[in-house]
DNA sequence: AATACGACCAACCGCACTTTT
DNA sequence: AAAAAGTGCGGTTGGTCGTAT
């Protein structure tokens, strides 16, 4: 479509973020929810393109998002993650939720990636792994195909349908949520922060109403869909999105497999499973 | 003390997909 | 139905900081 990019036009801000421009987004989308990002340079005076205040927003200002060292448990996470899905940062990011897709990639392409290189060529030096190496990759792969061809299938069911269509509807932003959990925020509007504490949680149920740009899990990739609408309704007045809900649900489950010791056995198992079998092996 | 180098990460860019007009 | 506009995502860049020489 050759669409020319939002932030050529002229006076528009690139760079680092300063701490006024952050309170300024954080007080527009803490009044009117995030979404709608075309109309907030022009709402709140902001010299910046939609798209960078949406990235500001998800990357770094919004509630939930933990910073700093991340956890072995984690890092597995993510090696097996990416793995399975390649380089889907914003799907990887769905079972982390307090990480961004930005942060994951970063701390793949910052540390894992060279971690992994080490690792192979330590594996392959050794006379007795060669081979295994490959081989874990080629059930990689295999179990990716398998992952893909599920849930693709299971997109075109009408279960299915519902449940995405459900999931983007109710995916709203909580502002109470929000209100609740400052960490992720400069210490600068910390205080700030407490201040708009009470304003939101007396307009709780307006604010949830609100649409999202909590990321959507990638679709039922290990046939997580057990949620009822009134359990989401629920989770939502407690301040807990569906999203991250259902994140660490597919945690729990991915917890079990990925740390589970015999868990290479069963990988290898995979390599002559047909669909079927995969889709129990993760309870679909 | 100066500078070269590498690690880290926030932010930008461009493409693809979706939604709106 | 087609074009335009909005949004999301992954790759890449560039600035900053710490460490080695």
């Amino acid at each position: 479509m050759g669409r020319p990019p939002c932030c050529d036009k002229l006076g528009v801000k690139k760079g680092p973020w300063t701490p006024e421009e952050d309170i300024t987004l954080v007080s527009y989308i803490q009044e009117h929810g995030p979404g709608n990002w075309r109309t907030i340079p022009a709402n709140t005076g902001l010299k910046r393109c939609s798209k960078s205040c949406r990235l500001r927003w998800t990357n770094y200002l919004r509630p939930g998002i933990k910073r700093g060292n991340f956890t072995d448990q984690e890092e597995k996470l993510i090696i097996h993650l990416q793995a399975l899905l390649g380089n889907r940062w914003a799907a990887i990011a769905a079972y982390l939720p307090e990480r961004t897709d930005n942060d994951i990639k970063n701390y793949w392409n910052t540390h894992l990636r060279k971690k992994l290189s080490k690792t192979h060529e330590l594996s392959s030096n050794k006379s007795n792994s060669k081979g295994q190496w490959e081989r874990r990759l080629q059930t990689d792969i295999n179990m990716a195909k398998q992952a893909l061809i599920d849930a693709l299938s299971l997109e075109k069911s009408p279960t299915s349908d519902d449940h995405t269509h459900e999931l983007k509807n109710s995916s709203g932003y909580c502002s109470a949520t929000y209100a609740a959990s400052a960490e992720n925020i400069s210490k600068l509007l910390e205080g700030w922060m407490r201040n708009t504490k009470k304003h939101s949680e007396s307009n709780t149920s307006e604010a949830c109403s609100v649409s999202s740009t909590t990321k959507p899990l990638p679709e039922t990739l290990f046939g997580l869909d057990s949620e009822t609408p009134e359990a989401s309704e629920t989770s939502l007045l407690h301040g807990e999105s569906k999203a991250s809900m259902e994140a660490s649900t597919s945690f729990s489950m991915l917890e079990t497999w990925l740390f589970d010791e015999s868990v290479e056995q069963k990988q290898d198992d995979l390599l002559d499973v047909s669909l079927v079998d995969t889709c129990q092996l993760f309870s679909c």
